[in-house]
DNA sequence: AAACAAAACTAACAGGTGTTAGTACAATTA
DNA sequence: TAATTGTACTAACACCTGTTAGTTTTGTTT
């Protein structure tokens, strides 16, 4: 009987969805063939097949692996009693501004190519995002409530906040004359700061 | 001799123009079919080939339409002298705003397929918003100069600007417990009237 | 060395892709 | 009415798609 996982099928799958992972981010999903991640791996399309179950479940771990991620950052946001609103929004941003740094393609994949999820995850999906959406509208609720935050539309300014931080994907493009955490303090200024009360 | 276009024919191009931008914009470029696009005109795939060149073309066409649209709305704030700079990147933001509110399908399209654009076109495309953030960052480079705009990192609130109104896009797919204005106007006071000095 | 499992390979499938050629009909113009 | 033009159609093309089946190679364990 074989172990289920040894450590060279998990780095192999590994290896296999961070190549998928960038592929999906450079040409899209619907237009990353098996035979482009297969080339990219070193390895015949049909041998992919030995790692993973489809095409499918690639998109699927990749958007559900950040969305646990973002998830579970907000929860320890969200026990945490020792920060104000403003402060749970700053380490909120700080976080979102990291991923978007140090893991763009998985990241961005998330953002543009869900889309391509299979139901049921597709719906599950935008399920997820939506109450991510709502819990993050409570802290500026609260936030205005306390007194903490100035009298805003809570709904657009986590509109605004989590997709102001995709401009980092630009950033990523052009030779970095601006430093990631020059950026990073620059957007908590433009985007946090000014809705302090 | 037939008249180049008459009227007929523009209008069917159009129709079949506006049909695609939605579909590449709710299935993405690559996933459009031209059969797809076909059932949603009423025709067969061919038929189409008697109003479009090829399938690039329509997404040629959105794109640079779009940027037109933008870099000419940019040329007649810049030319406009009874503005102050925080006024110009005001009614900067505001016309992004709306457009993501009225022209959403031709605007995300710009935004997410345009790398599918074609060579030269894909090249011409980049350049050109190239230079439409390296206006726009002069607008607030001059703003601190003049003492208008706070000590902020132009290239990071230009990055920024431009990605926060692709929030819009949420608020198109929810029911709309926010109008448009309100939308507007929270986007404006937290994106810009905090950047004044 | 023998046995076994992991992971590579080749070959092929059924269906989908954008596009072209050739043709037919319908409406406008001469 | 005859000619012309725009626009639809059917049929077909060469190629690409994700995936499966069956087989062989590689590397480790007994």
């Amino acid at each position: 009987m074989a172990k289920l996982t040894n450590r060279k099928n998990g780095s192999r799958k590994e290896m296999i969805s961070l190549a998928a992972a960038r592929l999906f981010r450079e040409k899209g999903f619907a237009s990353t063939g098996m035979r482009d991640l297969a080339g990219d791996v070193g390895v015949e399309a049909a041998s992919l097949y030995n790692h993973i179950r489809s095409k499918s479940e690639l998109l699927q771990e990749i958007c559900f692996r950040v969305a646990n991620d973002f998830t579970a950052q907000l929860q320890d946001v969200e026990n945490d009693n020792t920060m104000s609103s403003i402060e749970k929004l700053e380490a909120i941003v700080r976080f979102h501004v990291t991923m978007w740094v140090n893991r763009l393609d998985e990241v961005m994949v998330t953002n543009n190519e869900s889309k391509y999820l299979e139901e049921p995850y597709n719906a599950t999906f935008l399920n997820e995002r939506r109450i991510y959406v709502r819990r993050l509208e409570q802290i500026i609720e609260e936030g205005i409530t306390k007194g903490q935050i100035r009298k805003v539309q809570p709904y657009s300014v986590v509109l605004t906040l989590l997709s102001a931080v995709r401009g980092i994907e630009f950033w990523h493009r052009t030779k970095k004359n601006i430093s990631s955490a020059e950026l990073e303090e620059s957007m908590i200024i433009h985007l946090v700061k000014g809705l302090k009360k």
